[in-house]
DNA sequence: CGCCAGGGACGAA
DNA sequence: TTCGTCCATGGC
């Protein structure tokens, strides 16, 4: 069990955030999700956040909730202007989370041309399907596969599973990511061009699901992944159609965390 | 019914 | 290089 301040994790909004898919909310003041093949509790209570794990498990949550970032320092430096004082304002409890590269791999292909819910709902049924058990306070939840056990997803099946034309891309990532021409640790060596390079000559990755599995799986936390959302509030306040390189100029280190600010805000607050 | 969703492949110009 | 068009699917 960790327990932390409060200031700068909030459930909601790192959660509902869009950056990850396998967290519900469980009540007013608790979310469950399915990381690292374990199922785990995360409570908001009084001044507190606390994360209920093993204390084996501790070094592997920390990591995965970024526990040691300062996130006050970066809100600071990204609140350049009065769009991103607000924006940094909405979603300051934000804390992006480091998941697991074969998920985020997988994840965000399927997350392209889909919404977000519907995204949630095919990485469940492809993890009942091919994810092993786990259960929890007698309920039964499911891993996402390990590549081994998603070899054996056919693209129909996947189709079945509502992956839609996505199946296709699915099934040759899981065969590279088998016979090692993908390798997580090859990715993390390589400078962060190098590694875009290699992702985007994976069949169905472009810039935006690249920029996706690089920041929220591998660490990269200078890109600004650019979906419609990105574009839209780039265009509206900067009058740019160049949202990565614009965003990546203004924020450098920072792009990630800045970019995460702006979707969340954009998506959920702005009417029009 | 048409439009949209955390896009990308593909062929045409 | 850039630009249309197509791709599955469900929610609205």
């Amino acid at each position: 069990m960790l327990l932390l301040d409060k200031n700068s994790f909030n459930l909601k909004d790192t959660f509902e955030c869009g950056q990850c898919f396998r967290w519900e909310k469980e009540s007013e003041n608790s979310y469950i999700g399915i990381a690292h093949s374990k199922v785990i509790r995360v409570k908001e209570e009084k001044n507190k956040i606390i994360i209920e794990c093993d204390e084996k498990d501790e070094k592997i949550w920390e990591e995965y909730f970024d526990l040691k970032r300062n996130y006050e320092e970066i809100k600071k430096a990204v609140s350049i202007n009065k769009m991103m004082e607000e924006a940094v304002e909405y979603g300051k409890g934000i804390r992006i989370l480091k998941q697991d590269f074969f998920e985020a791999l997988i994840s965000f292909i399927i997350s392209q041309q889909n919404n977000i819910s519907r995204i949630k709902k095919i990485v469940n049924s492809v993890s009942k399907a091919y994810g092993e058990e786990i259960l929890f306070e007698n309920k039964t939840y499911y891993a996402f596969p390990t590549p081994e056990s998603l070899k054996k997803a056919t693209e129909k099946d996947l189709m079945d599973l509502g992956a839609g034309y996505r199946a296709k891309y699915i099934v040759k990532a899981v065969d590279e990511v088998i016979n090692k021409s993908l390798d997580e640790d090859e990715l993390l060596k390589m400078s962060v061009q190098d590694a875009r390079k290699r992702l985007l000559k994976l069949f169905g990755v472009g810039d935006k699901v690249c920029d996706c599995i690089l920041l929220f799986s591998l660490g990269k936390y200078d890109l600004f992944p650019s979906d419609v959302w990105i574009k839209r509030v780039m265009k509206e306040n900067f009058d740019t159609e160049f949202a990565k390189e614009t965003g990546e100029k203004m924020f450098g280190k920072y792009s990630g965390f800045a970019q995460q600010y702006l979707f969340y805000w954009r998506k959920n607050l702005k009417a029009k």
